[in-house]
This record gives structure tokens, C-alpha cells and sequence, in this order.
DNA sequence: GAATTAATTGAACGTTCGTTTTATTATTGC
DNA sequence: GCAATAATAAAACGAACGTTCAATTAATTC
């Protein structure tokens, strides 16, 4: 047999993309086999050749379309004229909703960066440090405004990151909490972390999430 | 040629063990082959598998001792009688030290879970979670004494745990901050995550940080 | 100093890997 | 309905993989 009834290659291009993420994510991108991903899709190995000329280069199409989601959905998100604590709050919330919306996809763009070529590493470094550095910016200006208490911006930037990222790990939705209830304690473990004192959204947050302890 | 002169079963074991843990660390353990590993040792490849008769019979020793050593590191590090802040800054303080000191084996531990048998998944597992238990009981009995305001104690535990443990991605020895600051600062953070209010050690440690700022 | 044990070499095993080539069939455009 | 093109199958490539085995030499024991 050669082509198959109904095979359609935009089709067959998003089912390699999700099969993928999911194959990677789940054995890792070394242990993952081309023939497994073929066998996963349902297509013989050679037709993925005609999508993605290597298999690095697959890796680097969904850590980059990953990383571009991420920008375009801080860029939807980010309120206009909002004060530090506001600006935070939505890049915590923007944060966490993303992560657990992509778990997989993130552990692909966190775990597998080092099967990357240098260039090809660089470019995925580049985006993500450019995604920090908004958190980075917001932190900066929130302390300087007086309405956070923090040591060291880039350190706190970090710190913050690998906290809310590190959701994926454990999180499985349906178990003991909702995404809400996760969301809620982690923007006021962010805000206390940050020491902030203003009183926008933040303390109606951390009240609502009072009402759980 | 075959048996070398000056060859020693114990150094050469090592060597293996080290050798191991940074090709790991570096390329993964997908990625790190044998042959490779014995080049960087200096030893034929049939040599390694006097030591350890398969690949993830390596990587499971090289994860057992790096979770045993945690385990130990902490029995040694947690004070007697103290109060929770003190507990909850021994542990900060031993978390560190243990994770910046040997960042490599942290990094295989973390990153390389998937590649073992369910069995040994399994009992690394059971290692990790009673040292996680460990921080979910101060926090705790803190929580009911008073000394800490935490919304969930479980939810509290993995993000403190993924924020202190994050410092291997980005911490180079020798860089901006010494490991003293980064103690320093992470000890702050964490105490005000955790609404610490008592009067210990944490605001000295939090005074001192804020030198810096 | 001969016998035994420890440490290693060198070569080979079968398997799997990513990738390529060629042929074949389904779909589309005119 | 016929040409052009898109999508896939089937088979094969050489290279690399984890692992094993027999042979060989250094160190140790008595």
C-alpha cells in the first residue's frame, strides 16, 4: 500500500505534534523511538520524514511553538494601567493556568532542552529569558513603587518561577484540588513572598484562600 | 593487555561512579552510552560491568546514595528542641547546602526517574517523600502553634520544596552571589511565605538579608 | 615462586536507532 | 478522465547501542 483513504497531511502533521508531546514527556525525547512516535500515529516511519526533517527538529518545533503560546498568552493577559500587586497577580495567574493547561508540552520544553543544538538552544533560552524578564520588570518596579519588600529581584524572579512551574509536577486535575484552589494559593504564597502591602486583589485572594486552611 | 598496572577495583569504581553522575547530569542518561562513559574513565567498556552488572543498576546506586545522603544530611543537620522556625530554618539551610553541593547528582535525581524499572521508581520514591514528609510536619506543628499562617500545608511543602531545589538550574558557584547570600535569601523568603511571626533566628537572618537590597 | 584471585582488554553478539530510497496509491486541478 | 501532486508504504542503510565472552596480565596468598 502507498497512500491510505483519507489521509490528509495537516492531519497527520498535528497528530505526530500531539503524539509526540505526549511520547516525550512521557519516556523522554533519547528513549522515544521515531517508530514508536510512527507506530503511536498510526503511519509508517517514513511519513514523518515528510513533516519534520529529523527528529531534533521536531523537538525544536514544539518547544518553540511552547515558548511562543507562552509569550502571546502574557501578552493577552497582561493588564493595561494596573498597579504592581495587579500586574503580579496576573502574571501568577497567567503562569499557573498555562503550565497546567500544557503539563506535558512544559516538561518538554523544561526537561529536554539539552537534546537541543547550541543554536537551536539558545534560540528557546532567548524567549524564555525574555518571558522572566517581564516578571523580573514587575517585580523591579513594584519594589521600587514601595509596594513589595524584596531582597533580590532576580533572585526572587527565579525563586518565584521554579515555585509556580514546579505545579506540573505534582498536580493531576480531579484529585484533592481544583485548578481554582491551587491558583488561589499560590498567588498568596507569591504575595507574601514578595511582602506585598498593597490592598488591591491580593488581599481578597488571600482571604478567599483562608477559607480552605 | 588486559589486567593494568596500579589498576585498583575500589578507585576504579569511583572513577566510574563520577565519571557517571557528570555525563549524566551533562547529556542525560538516554543520551550518555557506555562506551562513552568508559572513554571518560579510561577503562575498556567490558570494565564497567564488573562493577555494575547493567546501565540502570548504575543509575539506580548513583540515585539511592544521592536520596540516602539527603536522608542522612538532615539527621545530622535537624536541631532538638527547637521551635518551629528554628526546625523550619534547619531545614531550609540543609536543603541548600546539600542540593548546591552536589548539583549534578541532584539534576540526575530529579531528571532521570522515568528511566528506571517501576520496582526502583518505586523505592526512590518512598525515599523522597519521607524527606518531603519531614517539611510537611514542621510546617504542621508550626501552623497549629501559631508560629506559621499557611492555607494548605501539603500545596505549601511542594512549592517551597521546587523553590529551594530550583536553585541548581540557575546557581553557578563563584558567580554574583555567594551561597551564603542565596541562603540568606531564600531563608527570607521562605519565612515570609510561610507568615512566619515568631522572633527567632529568622529575623536576624531577614535583617541580613535586607543588607544587600 | 607457584597458585590463586582481581582487574582489565579486545573482539564480538544481536538489536535498535535515525534516516533514505523507491515504488505505489489517493486526491486534486483542469 | 487525465495529468500533477500529495501522502504513504515497504524495505533497506550504516552506525551505534547495551551486553557478553574468552583471553591475558597484575597483584595477592601461601
Amino acid at each position: 500500500m502507498a497512500r491510505t483513504t483519507g489521509s490528509d497531511g495537516e492531519k497527520t502533521e498535528a497528530a505526530v505534534r500531539e503524539a509526540a508531546v505526549n511520547l516525550i514527556a512521557r519516556f523522554g525525547y533519547e528513549a522515544m523511538s521515531m517508530r514508536q512516535l510512527a507506530a503511536e500515529v498510526g503511519v509508517q516511519v517514513a511519513a514523518l520524514y515528510r513533516y519534520f526533517p529529523t527528529k531534533e527538529e521536531l523537538l525544536f518545533t514544539l518547544m518553540r511553538e511552547h515558548m511562543e503560546g507562552l509569550a502571546t498568552a502574557w501578552e493577552a493577559a497582561r493588564p493595561t494601567d494596573a498597579d504592581p500587586a495587579q500586574l503580579l497577580s496576573a502574571y501568577v495567574r497567567n503562569h499557573i493556568a498555562f503550565h497546567i493547561e500544557r503539563r506535558h508540552a512544559t516538561h518538554v520544553s523544561n526537561m529536554e532542552l539539552r537534546s537541543l543544538s547550541p543554536e537551536r538552544l539558545t534560540q528557546i533560552l532567548r524567549m524564555r529569558t525574555a518571558y522572566e524578564k517581564e516578571l523580573r520588570a514587575i517585580l523591579r518596579d513594584g519594589a521600587e513603587a514601595g509596594a513589595f519588600s524584596i531582597d533580590d529581584t532576580g533572585l526572587t524572579a527565579m525563586a518565584l518561577i521554579q515555585m509556580m512551574t514546579g505545579v506540573i509536577v505534582w498536580f493531576r486535575p480531579g484529585e484533592r484540588l481544583s485548578i481554582a484552589e491551587v491558583t488561589a494559593t499560590y498567588l498568596s504564597m507569591t504575595m507574601r513572598l514578595v511582602g506585598a502591602t498593597s490592598a488591591g486583589e491580593e488581599r481578597d485572594v488571600h482571604e478567599h484562600a483562608q477559607l480552605r486552611a
